[in-house]
DNA sequence: GGAAACTAGGAATCCGTTTTCCTAACGGTA
DNA sequence: TACCGTTAGGAAAACGGATTCCTAGTTTCC
């Protein structure tokens, strides 16, 4: 398309100063020794051309590509896409680029973009998963860091986000608040997501006088599920009568939106009566909820800049290894204080 | 890093070949005329060494990069993600990575992206909003499409959801039901999503024996709005009393959940007494609403796909112009159709 | 059997920068 | 004034492939 016109080349620049290309180069990188005068000199000519050096040629010569990987098991999704967001924005500050590779749960199309990546010649990759479960670790010749899911191989750099503080602090925000009896709902029962924060609660709640009341209640990751586990928990209660629980800890926004819901549907307050929990921080549940939801923010950005830190650190000569917990933060909304 | 070793060249394998480089490259990329022995040799050399070419290398001499850019305004968010993502999918198709560019509404960021991206030579550059209200273009020296916001320049080739179509279906699908009065309810009113979804609406029913009760209601983008939007359609009406519409069109999905949470709590039936649609197919919405809501797909995935044709066309010397629509499609579920 | 027409594969050039050498010119000192 | 150390800037060699010539063999055909 555009080929003659448009693009500018350093020769270009440097017949317009009139000096040699090795000498535009060094007056545009502040390298080598050079005239004060000769230096602006050439600076003018290249603003004036409107030069934007190749960074094809210029990653060729320094062989390495200023450019990292984002490799996205799922695509994108939820989860994915804030880390990604995160470590793409870490990236920028470092003058890097990023190339998004979305596998779609294929592995034959990862390893087409591992290839590609590769190819590329990107100075690192940054993995990230669906969901927190450990996953398969990629063999390539660069650094890798392992967002959200972490590797499988325990050598390997990963940064999962700290479910046992979030809620570890959710049971020391609800026994704070004088909560006693609380309910856990998760959702998938083969994910650690909903396993590990059962496990957490009930370790965090018997250091603060609380009790875990009942199993853990396993299903989907659904708001119709959410409305399902309240039944189960209350049983065949009707109002007025005392109730089993004076909390429910929800391992989901969306599980706790539709357990607020069904609460409401069956006359119980909400947080008078139960207090909810939920976990994600997604707006658009915890917001919309009535009422608003108090939830753990896992802060995924947060960690998906943390990821790019590391990678970015990796690729400098300074490399990590191990699993790196992200902190979460603890929201809190009206359905455990109603006046907050 | 890995420096030496994982890294091989192509005069590794030409070594291993007992050949030239150049007959390395004819033989990889079916150039040149080589004795089919010879080939399938090479081929061997470079599977055993893992040979991947330098795509950095093979980029300079190419004169192009076999690169995108995916530049997103917003911080890829509910709508441009999906479009991004079809995008990627339809380049990696074509042998072409995609660089991630987001500009978080930032101008300086974004002018900060469009550099790097010359820079690094993409090819071409898919640029994405996160409304569909027209951007300012940007300049650059290589063909550009803009997705989802169109571009303000009417020369410029751009993608953008047919939203007219989404509510002329929805209009038919109503008035095929038999409902004849219908309000509206849309977001933000200053954005064309709202009014033009509202324009559309009026005109599909004047024209399938349906009438647009009231002035159409804007507000905000969420459940809360729609919640109270119901309230402002029924007015004082009481459980009984014949109802004012036989049906509301909400602009959102969020709006509409909310209107039928809304609905509920009043006790009128949906659909039985007043059939609910939303817009845009956002599953979490849709399926978790009771009952699950009739709504339009604008197929983001599908267009972001197209718009990635398009550029690959414009790429290949088949430049487009002007805006071209982006054909949603109708999802019938129980908010209009109890037994759907 | 000799010249023309192919064929297979190698050598050289190019892509656009960066970087490493060099070489003049210049300033300072004895 | 001659010599040495600096300094400014140019020439050339990477970087790793693709591509465009070439050239030495090999066929083919009369």
């Amino acid at each position: 398309m555009t080929d003659a016109p448009g693009v500018v080349r350093i020769t270009d620049v440097a017949a317009l100063a009139g000096v040699s290309p090795s000498t535009v180069s060094k007056a545009l990188n502040d390298t080598g020794s050079l005239r004060p005068a000769t230096r602006a000199k050439v600076r003018e000519a290249a603003e004036r051309l409107g030069f934007v050096p190749d960074a094809t040629a210029r990653s060729l010569s320094a062989r390495r590509s200023f450019t990292v990987g984002l490799l996205s098991t799922d695509s994108a999704g939820r989860f994915s896409l804030p880390v990604v967001l995160g470590a793409e924005n870490a990236l920028v500050g470092g003058q890097i680029s990023a190339l998004l590779a979305t596998a779609r749960h294929d592995a034959v199309r990862e390893q087409h973009h591992v290839r590609s990546l590769v190819a590329r010649r990107v100075d690192g990759i940054i993995v990230t998963g669906r969901t927190t479960e450990p996953r398969r670790p990629i063999r390539v010749p660069m650094p890798v860091v392992y967002a959200f899911a972490p590797s499988q191989d325990p050598q390997d750099a990963s940064v999962v986000p700290d479910d046992d503080a979030g809620m570890t602090a959710v049971a020391e925000h609800l026994t704070s608040l004088g909560r006693r009896r609380v309910a856990y709902v998760g959702g998938r029962g083969d994910q650690a997501a909903s396993t590990q924060r059962h496990d957490s609660l009930r370790t965090a709640l018997r250091g603060h006088d609380g009790t875990l009341v009942g199993d853990p209640l396993y299903g989907e990751w659904s708001e119709r599920w959410g409305r399902l586990a309240v039944d189960l928990v209350l049983g065949d209660h009707r109002a007025g009568d005392p109730l089993p629980v004076d909390a429910i800890a929800f391992a989901s926004d969306q599980l706790a939106r539709g357990g607020c819901d069904r609460l409401r549907d069956r006359g119980v307050r909400v947080p008078e009566d139960v207090a909810v929990t939920g976990y994600d921080d997604w707006d658009v549940m915890t917001l919309a909820s009535r009422p608003p939801l108090t939830t753990v923010d896992p802060q995924l950005e947060r960690l998906g800049q943390r990821s790019a830190e590391l990678l970015l650190a990796a690729i400098d000569g300074r490399p990590s290894s191990g699993v790196e917990l992200s902190p979460p933060r603890l929201v809190v909304r009206a359905s455990t204080m109603g006046d907050a």
